[in-house]
DNA sequence: AGGCCAGTTAACAATTTGATAATATAGATA
DNA sequence: TATCTATATTATCAAATTGTTAACTGGCCT
């Protein structure tokens, strides 16, 4: 399963914060809200949304404002912005999208429709049309280019040989793994290890992570089961 | 010299068909202009355009039904479509964008406006969002074409490999550069350097930044993480 | 020549990792 | 239950890897 979408909207209106808030998470989103500028941007930092949803007219800093800042902010490079906002004139839609946003939709809008509307632009910005280095599963996410282990959202750090090991088993899910299967592709083939090496690894990944991610198949080897 | 980037439109309305081209031929693109569906389709496999412009109630096949053929057929993957329609009903608009458009614009469309969503449009789909010259991560800065590093605001002199090294780093942050990559990127292919080389370099970041931008990951490499 | 600096290296210290051995435990079987 | 086998656990040590410091080199400037 995915790691869920996570959608920040930022809106000094409570009414529109709260249906659209009702609607996307009903359509699988995690969301966050935000009533001004200056809380959209604290909360981007915090969260690393996906994608900002951005009212233009907000108290302490305008919708244009906290886009400038996201555009501005390296990390925020591949995160989706949607500006959103009553007044439909050409120049503040123009300007918009040269700040960096994404799209420009003018309220009224339909629930229905901005869902679309967000999910048509996260389709383009799938960019790995190659194979994929990430691994996802439930709340546990496995990412081999940056060696990087996230259990809910918190960062466990794996040593080099653990994290492999993981990551060979996790790369296909209930599948079981011969010892010597995971000898060979974690370790290479000259090299001769105990086999209690192995179940010592496995289990300061179990340790590590603090869940029983790993299933033990007595008499045939390992798999990944989460 | 850029190739310059294509557009097809497709609209039975005489007078739209020369306006937009009109305006789009002025920003730069080349235009090519269809008049219903199944000349769309045919320009299309002749000209291999970047971007299509669809009409929906066109005669011969409706914009839909030419959306679908494109997305059917992996060759116009990356081909951006846009569907055009004087009705703004709101299951058009979403039957528009399940069936692969990348965006739906309802007309009356101001061609200035048009002409800045697909800019915003090909902005997302260039695959090297990279190549940026100034990086900035939360107070840090790095501007490559002044080779000046700035911490809060304040001016940090690095010396010239060092600021290769974070400079390269710092430009996919989180990614984990092996020391193979980085002795190839900061030293080229034909400098022999020792091992402990990266690491004094390294060391000497870290000292003068203050701070520890760049996390090691043992028996890999390094990354920047800030 | 002398001083300075970036870049590199060598030597050693510090740290992390990985492998093993010894022991404990669980599960299956008779 | 007793026994056997495979795996789990723990501690320990060796090996691998990186951090740190100081010294050396060569270019550049005065």
């Amino acid at each position: 399963m995915e790691a869920p979408i996570k959608i920040l909207i930022a809106d000094d209106e409570a009414d529109i914060l709260e249906i659209i808030s009702f609607h996307l998470t009903k359509a699988g989103f995690e969301v966050y809200t935000a009533k001004d500028g200056s809380e959209a941007i604290e909360k981007a930092n915090t969260y690393a949304p996906d994608c900002i949803i951005l009212d233009i007219m907000m108290p302490k800093r305008t919708g244009f404002e906290v886009c400038e800042y996201l555009r501005s902010n390296t990390q925020f490079d591949k995160t989706l912005i949607v500006l959103l906002t009553a007044l439909n004139d050409e120049a503040s839609h123009i300007k918009g999208l040269e700040l960096g946003g994404d799209d420009f939709i003018t309220k009224p809008i339909s629930p229905k429709v901005l869902i679309s509307r967000i999910t048509a632009l996260f389709r383009r910005l799938q960019p790995s049309s190659g194979q994929n280095k990430i691994i996802n599963s439930n709340d546990l996410s496995i990412d081999i280019t940056q060696y990087k282990t996230t259990l809910k959202g918190v960062n466990h750090v794996l040593a080099k040989k653990e994290f492999e090991l993981l990551y060979l088993l996790a790369a296909q899910p209930g599948r079981v793994f011969l010892r010597g299967e995971i000898l060979s592709q974690v370790w290479g083939n000259d090299v001769i290890v105990g086999d209690r090496t192995i179940d010592v690894h496995i289990r300061k990944i179990r340790a590590k992570l603090g869940i029983d991610c790993i299933t033990t198949v007595k008499g045939v080897g390992y798999k990944f089961d989460y």
